[in-house]
RNA sequence: UCGGGGAUCGUUCAAUGGUAGGACAGCAGAUUCUGAUUCUGCUUAUCAAGGUUCGAAUCCUUGUCCCCGAACCA
């Protein structure tokens, strides 16, 4: 009953047309790289990988797939107070898990290239196109001016290189205080572009390195970014438009190294989700606070989140082609987008099953104690490859509550008093009579009884509801948790002045547990995803274990035309 | 208003001087042993004003609005 690898059938090479693939197609046809096209994705490993990531990850590798190239995961871990291992090994599993592709090995880390980078920092100072800083923080700041005033150049700007390059060796060595001293690229003071103000290469942290071992300096972003690019043989750098103001730097450290065929960086609007926080730091508050139960509740938009709620790669991969590739600015696609590339995925993949979140007994009353009557139920309605499960239908059942009403509203085609509707693969059954518990009026048990005939072809009356239901001593008690939005509607309004937690919706978790399924879902693995028909689409929880199943709620089915007819 | 980027259905992406189109959402209808799916049809957009042109979303001018940028973060 697994479908857990139903996503990992070859996937046909995505036909990528947006206009950075013509970008690339003009380098090429221009003869501008004798080496192969060749992208990256690279993620600092301060946290785990989420949908926000997922645009920038399959843009880069549909590129890559695109023009036949080469695609690398490189780890941005050049902050070793921010980074840790285990989110590195996290993102390289989370993201061949979302590609449903091995890297085949295409795993780097910014901090291999620490020694390369150190020798091309030297190489700038030789070449007077660097120099070791002296002024404290908040000098720095101040000679570097504003928006509105051109900076200064620093006092230490003219320093010799040979000086330069005493206290920068010093400063790898460990010699010098962190704020003390910083290496600086000799650019332009007075740029216009805050960026080329003489931007730091080089900031001493005396915190050892958690692969590279023992440093003291560690380079900046903007200075290792190009080179980890170049040393890559990377051609094409895609990033999100905010670093549209880094590309003169990104290609001054190329120029100036005299790099050959050096990578270009191009940009394109990233995008947010609607209801939906993406900040590592506010999503590892939740983490760390309690609010959920780790990096993998079902209710993170992490990638293990949404993978353990049933998300399949394939849907999230749709929904970042769906999304396309602009150079507009960027903006806020709704969530409901996404969950409609999970149905569209699910509809095809997920075996369908009945089973009811709050049952309502039903006394059959021409079964007798005993009697049962057995069916033949499709695992996915015109498609026999599925295969079939037996359903038995005898005196007590179970159905929805929801499947009930007293006093229906015209057009209401389920169960009421004297109506009668089919039970699915079953018979029809009559409303014969409604027990309601004397204290609080509420509906407790129905009487019904089934029609003989509504199983026969030909003979059948039509009825124009159709519902689910289990048997009452077959039926397998399941603990259901309902998943809404982690964060309420109004979170698109978060700015970080209010603390993330006021934005948290107070009903993102319900937990059903008297909720009952056929017995088809027992042994059922954990990643297993099925259609309650009529209902939504529910993935077997890590948690679960034979004898106590948990299935997380993936998205519910649409229900627009029921819902109109209350309105 | 220092620099950079941008403005097309409610949202998102196309159209690169020649019928403004797709996807999501929405609305109607058909089919249906899932009110699902599927199918059919429909509504809705070129920021504004001028100009060039037989013809402008596209080119020019002016204006308006939005986003990014002043970490020893990435």
């Amino acid at each position: 009953m697994s479908n857990e690898g139903s996503s990992s059938s070859a996937s046909p090479v995505p036909v990528v047309s947006n206009f950075i693939a013509d970008e690339i197609e003009a380098d090429l046809r221009a003869g501008r790289y004798s080496r192969p096209v060749c992208t990256r994705f690279p993620p600092e490993p301060n946290g785990f990988m989420h949908i926000g990531h997922a645009k920038a990850a399959t843009v880069g590798y549909g590129l890559a797939q695109r023009f036949d190239g080469l695609f690398n995961l490189r780890l941005d871990d050049t902050n070793p107070t921010k980074e840790e291992q285990r989110f590195a090994e996290a993102m390289a599993s989370d993201l061949e898990w979302l590609l449903d592709s091995s890297l085949g090995g295409r795993v780097y880390y910014a901090s291999d290239y620490f020694e390369y980078l150190y020798e091309c920092a030297k190489q700038l100072i030789e070449k007077d196109l660097a120099y070791v800083e002296e002024l404290d923080p908040e000098q720095i700041r101040e000679y570097r001016g504003d928006f509105h005033r051109p900076g200064r150049p620093s006092p230490w700007r003219a320093r010799p290189p040979a000086e330069s390059m005493r206290l920068f060796v010093e400063m790898r060595e460990g010699k010098h205080r962190p704020g003390s001293l910083v290496l600086r690229a000799k650019i332009d003071p007075a740029s216009p572009n805050m960026n080329m103000r003489d931007p730091i290469l080089y900031r001493i942290i005396d915190q050892p390195h958690h692969r590279a071992g023992d440093w003291h300096i560690y380079p900046l972003y903007d200075y290792a970014h190009p080179l980890s690019d170049a040393y890559e043989a990377v051609t094409h750098s895609t990033c999100g438009k905010e670093f549209a103001n880094h590309r003169p730097l990104y290609d001054w450290f190329l120029e100036k190294l005299e790099l050959v065929e050096p990578p270009r960086q191009l940009e394109f609007a990233e995008i947010a989700i609607s209801r939906t926080i993406l900040s590592k730091r506010h999503l590892k508050a939740l983490v760390d606070e309690g609010h959920v139960v780790g990096w993998d509740d079902p209710r993170m938009p992490t990638i293990r989140g949404l993978r353990r709620r049933g998300f399949p790669a394939k849907a999230i991969r749709d929904f970042c082609e769906a999304l396309g590739v602009s150079s507009a600015s960027p903006g806020m696609v709704d969530w409901v987008m996404l969950e409609h590339f999970v149905r569209e995925n699910l509809n095809k993949t997920a075996p369908r099953v009945m089973g009811v979140p709050r049952p309502l007994k039903v006394v059959i009353e021409n079964l007798a104690e005993g009697e049962s009557l057995e069916f033949e139920a499709e695992n996915m309605a015109g498609d026999p490859s599925f295969g079939t499960r037996t359903v038995r239908l005898s005196r007590e059942i179970y159905i929805d509550h929801s499947d009930f009403m007293k006093d229906p509203p015209p057009k209401y085609y389920r169960l009421a008093p004297g109506r009668a509707v089919r039970l699915r693969a079953a018979h029809i059954i009559d409303c014969t009579g409604v027990v309601e518990d004397p204290a609080t009026g509420e509906v407790i048990e129905l009487r019904a009884t089934y029609d003989p005939l509504s199983k026969t072809p030909g003979k059948a009356r039509k009825v124009k509801g159709t519902i689910q239901w289990v048997e009452a001593k077959s039926a397998v008690p399941v603990e259901l948790r309902n998943y809404d939005a982690l964060f309420g509607p109004e979170v698109d309004e978060f700015d970080g002045s209010r603390p993330i937690t006021d934005f948290l919706s107070p009903t993102s978790l319900e937990v059903l547990k008297d909720a009952l399924v056929e017995p088809a879902m027992v042994g059922a693995e954990p990643g297993t995803v099925v259609q309650f028909e009529r209902v939504g689409y529910f993935c077997v929880d890590p948690d679960s274990t034979p004898e106590r199943l948990v299935l997380n709620r993936t998205v519910t089915l649409r229900d627009n035309k029921f819902r109109s007819i209350f309105r």
